[in-house]
DNA sequence: CATTCTAAG
DNA sequence: CTTAAAATG
């Protein structure tokens, strides 16, 4: 066996069941990631829906049915799932869970959205020191990190159509951008922003007006790493299957780590 | 101009929205009925709905959002609307509407079901006989009354598929059937009834199961008349714009009655 | 099981 | 605009 890959993605799914009606399964089938890393579920653990494919995983969904939900999922062995972190709040909501595939950490995260009003953003501020201390301890063990998740929040101007029009809306609020930066200065690169260089592209668009057909979007899903590197980062716009996109990587993998019945 | 006849049709639609999505206007185009009685529009009066074919009319929405609610339509003249009975329970649901057309008085009704439990049947309980009341004072004000609407009571054991297994269910309880025993014997004929002889047919079919593929229905749409004849009665099976289908019947009228305006 | 409303995004 | 749930039938 060669040197070989690990393909990861981090999709917001924006309901599970919507998104296998609309065909996920035959996307993952296709697409094959190795590590499938969702966002906003909305439902509760659906360890059946992609077992034919050889996934299994992590679940964590919210207390409240239908809401928010995060899930890691894998077609390999995978160790120490975690579900949560130290947030009363946050982790009733199922925002964050994570496991080890390949030594390496995969998060999936779902960071607060604050649009729906002051209440909302101020939960989404708490949270946004209490996960940065959450990442920060889990880079701290020494394994290589790789998040994915919608963090809710556009960096720079290039991460969104409008910046001007938005500089008061939640998501890219300047503090909200600041930590962004602090964040990915704690040790994660932005590996989607890295493949692209400075040329813009989205991977959410609203399901209002035409947000879509004239790709009035935002980059709100990311794709960081600590300690390896992740290559060809790309966007699958044309999936259609949420109002988010997939986003994908590869990562280099030594051959040493692959065991045979994990490879089928 | 000949002797003329009015075409009258009620439709319980279950969401008058949906029912339009699904091609109403165009079966209103096609049948063509004068009086058009509709139950459970589930919706804000809309007057636009079947204006371009020439209906205007009177309703009556619940003041609930989304629920019950009803409509009396027509291509006529109209005289004496009214909306609701002296029972304030029954006119916050909006559950009769009634109005003059051609010397005839119309009447639009959805009584309750009760199938939801204790409460609402006891609810149903009273209404019956305040509406019983309230259609004898209709009937002893002279003029020949049409009665169309949903009863939520199928009358005899051929006006449902399964009356052995429903005796105790809402809806052919034994007093509901004595109950509309009696509303017969008030004075009106049952005019779908006296055209199917003892043959069975039916109104309603549970979205549940198979119930419209087996034909596994109940007759809780009635067509009442009293001081006139309604003739050719005849149910829309093919119809599916809703769960029940439309139930319409010929009132011959003199002449005379008509303008010409009105007859376009 | 289908409709509409609500909360949320 | 879309999802999913809740209430209602």
């Amino acid at each position: 066996m060669p040197a070989s890959s690990l393909k990861v993605t981090t999709f917001n799914v924006n309901g599970l069941r919507s998104a296998l009606r609309k065909g996920l399964a035959d996307w993952v089938e296709r697409e094959a990631p190795d590590v499938l890393l969702l966002q906003e579920v909305r439902a509760d653990p659906m360890p059946d829906a992609l077992a034919h494919l050889g996934y299994g995983g992590v679940w964590f969904p919210a207390q409240k049915a239908g809401y928010s939900g995060v899930a890691l999922l894998t077609r390999h062995e995978f160790t120490d799932p975690r579900v949560g972190m130290p947030h009363d709040e946050m982790d009733a909501e199922g925002r964050v869970v994570s496991a080890v595939v390949h030594g390496i950490r995969f998060v999936s995260v779902y960071l607060p959205s604050g649009s729906s009003g002051e209440v909302r953003q101020s939960f989404k501020d708490r949270v946004l020191g209490d996960y940065q201390a959450w990442v920060s301890a889990l880079m701290a063990e020494g394994l290589p990190v790789v998040i994915g998740g919608d963090y809710n929040i556009a960096h720079r101007n290039i991460d969104l159509k409008n910046w001007r029009s938005n500089q008061k809306n939640s998501g890219f609020l300047p503090h909200e951008r600041e930590w962004m930066t602090a964040h990915l200065q704690s040790g994660l690169t932005d590996c989607h922003r890295a493949h692209l260089g400075e040329q813009a592209e989205y991977t959410w668009w609203s399901n209002r007006g035409n947000a879509y057909a004239n790709n009035v979007g935002w980059r709100i899903d990311y794709l960081l790493a600590s300690g390896l590197q992740v290559r060809n980062v790309c966007v699958d716009r044309e999936a259609r299957l949420s109002d988010h996109a997939p986003l994908s990587g590869m990562i280099e993998v030594g051959e040493m780590l692959f065991t045979d019945h994990e490879r089928v």
